[in-house]
DNA sequence: TGGCAGGCCAATT
DNA sequence: AATTGGCCTGCC
């Protein structure tokens, strides 16, 4: 059989597919994760005694995929350093073991968290999904033809009428918007990785349709500042309720990890402290 | 079946 | 500086 086998008992596919942070990653079935990301396909499927088959040679996962899913982050001890009598925290670690924060592109981050304003999570994975039928270049696969994320030209190029069919509401001018900035290069997304992290959050920012929440996901989530907190309205409940209106400072350093197991855990579970 | 979605903008105090 | 209404439309 084919693929390459990679072990790590701190590694959860599946976990990461329903946690919030990543919109063309699903379980189709029992054991097995697919997703479209970096141009390109893959397939998860767990193995016997803890492994998991990867679809790709061992170069690839070497070069690309073990550190788009941060595998060569020690979790365990961010889960070690809950604060013993943060009973929630420590559930929620328990619970979400297994979700990473994946080192996802900051052009499809910038997007996608556009588009999620206002959307339940199926909603964003429908417009990602249509946006990307229609704008992004099909990738034969095993899995059959799928379609990568659009370049930045297609969707600035792209007519209003084009991008309303893909479910976007009246977050199209946002999206064309973006797209123009990166296009025209007004927007750099790689020279902002050098920028401190407030900086590169102001500069988001300054995107029409990109307010604070938005831009601390493409933080975390498309430049990998760990320390940053996107406060949505699971997060304000967790925050509010659990914690009396601030996170432990302890965690600060990390915080957008801890954020991950959190949300992740109010929403999938609920925000009571015996559940 | 209507109300709600992992917000943001612009107008108003 | 803080508060509030309006916004597109898919999904349960």
């Amino acid at each position: 059989m084919k693929g390459f086998v990679f072990y790590n008992d701190d590694f959860s596919p599946e976990a990461i597919a329903e946690s919030g942070q990543c919109f063309r990653m699903t379980s189709p079935k029992e054991g097995v994760t697919e997703l479209v990301a970096l141009g390109d396909v893959l397939r998860i499927s767990d193995e016997e005694e803890g492994g998991f088959r990867f679809s790709c040679d061992e170069e690839s996962f070497e070069k690309k995929w073990r550190h788009y899913f941060d595998l060569d982050n020690d979790y365990g001890r961010y889960r070690e350093a809950v604060l013993p009598d943060d009973e929630y925290l420590k559930n929620a670690v328990s619970f979400g073991k297994g979700i990473r924060i994946l080192n996802q592109d900051p052009w499809e981050m910038l997007i996608s968290f556009i588009i999620s304003q206002r959307k339940s999570v199926p909603a964003i994975r429908t417009s990602v999904e249509r946006l990307s039928e229609k704008f992004g270049k099909p990738i034969e696969s095993e899995l059959g033809r799928r379609y990568a994320f659009p370049a930045p030209e297609a969707l600035a190029n792209a007519s209003e009428e084009e991008l309303s069919s893909c479910a976007l509401g009246y977050r199209v001018p946002y999206v064309r918007g973006a797209a123009r900035d990166v296009c025209e290069g007004r927007l750099n997304l790689s020279e902002c990785s050098a920028l401190d992290t407030g900086e590169l959050i102001e500069l988001f920012m300054r995107e029409k349709g990109v307010g604070i929440k938005v831009a601390s996901c493409i933080a975390l989530f498309g430049y990998h500042r760990l320390d940053v907190v996107p406060v949505d309205v699971w997060m304000k409940r967790v925050i509010d309720d659990i914690y009396g209106g601030e996170l432990p400072l302890e965690y600060r350093n990390y915080a957008g990890v801890i954020q991950q197991y959190l949300f992740n855990y109010a929403r999938l579970v609920g925000l009571g402290r015996g559940e």
